[in-house]
DNA sequence: AATTGTTTCAAACAGTTGTTTGACAACTCA
DNA sequence: TGAGTTGTCAAACAACTGTTTGAAACAATT
């Protein structure tokens, strides 16, 4: 028998350097277009090594989903302890977009999570309980704190995305971004300046539904005509 | 010499059929996972159909986004002849949502956009030239509208990423909005709402920028600790 | 020193991939 | 009719895929 740690220092150094390497490819190409041989020779082990240590590829790649965010959980926590909802909003929002797009994150990290979102494994199902949906239930309160408690569960919820949509898109459409705005760069400073406008946005965004129950006094979007679809589907306009 | 139509009405048969099958499957597990076999078998044809029709597997695909992306456009148009901002926005808003979520849509033209945005190929340059930065010259001249002729330029491009992002989470992260809220069916009444609620959003949240030059009254976040980032970047909070 | 359990490795396996080939049928136009 | 073009097809090609194998190297214990 093996008393856990002692043994050998080589299986988790070889472990940790296919760890290593798999990030770095499957953030690159995804898990469909990595290669088992391509994470191994970066790791500077045998082919046979990923099958050793984690059974096959999706092994791997789950472990490192599950490894990165941790990672990224334990470097930029959403901070707690503040009482003003406002306060708290801005935290979350702060951290989140650290955590998908620092620099020393969004190349793993952030790409990873981008694909996995877009393009789900039998992995994801693990990443929304133990990741996701706490992060949603925190936003959620935080939310619910600014609406007021008698908010409805709906609003709530559509503010919520409202605010993780627009954290994300940076992340999911950064080559696209890319190629629109060549100059604008997300360093620290360009971070900090996403932070403010996006909290900003959605404070004065989340402080429009609180005010009336319904979307503040917004003229109603007017319908477009719909070419061809037979049959307008009946209107029910409010939330 | 062929005179174009006349000769072969076969032709054209096939390669609409190569596109339709295409488009299914580029959907359903994107370019890497999709396999000419695939394709050809659904599309009725042989596996050399592709590289006589398309030349190569990339040139279906590229053909395949331009295709989606003419028709999405055609059948969901942004509306135009608006004197009003607000109803401007409002109607960007919702034909956008309407072309990358409507169920009739959002299988093909709606998941292989957000797979070529998270992933892109070599096909993503002319997507941007052709489709994506008209859309995005409309929007800037919308919410330039909202924010007034002299609006700082950043400013106008950070309101309009709000707003897509807020429309493109539900396209991008549909996996993980499944599983967080399994009840929530985007159906057209399920568009209306999400338009609703978008515009009113957004329309709350530029405004808050309009107000003052600056992001609307509120409180600025405090910047969480960076564990063991050394060096704390000069902080510019100021747009 | 012999034994045991663990980890690595080159080689091979079986399957799939995109693409090409050359024969064959269908059609047009003279 | 017959030459010539065009589209389809089964078969094959070479390259690459994830995974397995059995032997070898290694470290620690007996």
């Amino acid at each position: 028998m093996r008393t856990a740690a002692s043994k050998n220092a080589s299986h988790a150094a070889t472990r940790g350097a296919l760890l290593h390497a798999a990030a770095d490819v499957f953030a690159e190409v995804g898990f469909r277009g990595a290669t088992v041989r391509d994470i191994c020779r970066r790791a500077g082990a045998n082919v046979a090594a990923v099958s050793y240590h984690f059974g096959d590829k999706a092994g791997l790649y789950s472990e490192v989903l599950a490894e990165q965010s941790r990672l990224a959980q334990s470097r930029y926590p959403v901070p707690t302890g503040d009482d003003d909802p406002a306060a708290q909003l801005g935290g979350f929002i702060r951290s989140f977009l650290q955590r998908v797009l620092s620099p020393e994150l969004h190349a793993r990290h952030g790409r990873i999570m981008a694909r996995e979102m877009v393009e789900p494994t039998a992995a994801l199902d693990r990443l929304v309980a133990e990741a996701i949906r706490p992060q949603s239930e925190m936003l959620r309160e935080i939310v619910s704190g600014l609406l007021g408690g008698a908010a409805d569960p709906t609003a709530v919820r559509l503010c919520g995305m409202s605010v993780v949509g627009q954290i994300l898109f940076y992340c999911h459409c950064r080559p696209v971004i890319d190629r629109l705005f060549p100059g604008a760069e997300l360093d620290a400073t360009g971070l900090d300046r996403l932070t403010t406008h996006i909290t900003a946005f959605s404070l004065a965004g989340i402080r429009g539904f609180a005010a009336t129950g319904t979307p503040s006094r917004a003229s109603a979007p007017r319908r477009t005509e719909r070419p061809s679809a037979s049959g307008a589907a009946k209107r029910t306009d409010r939330t």
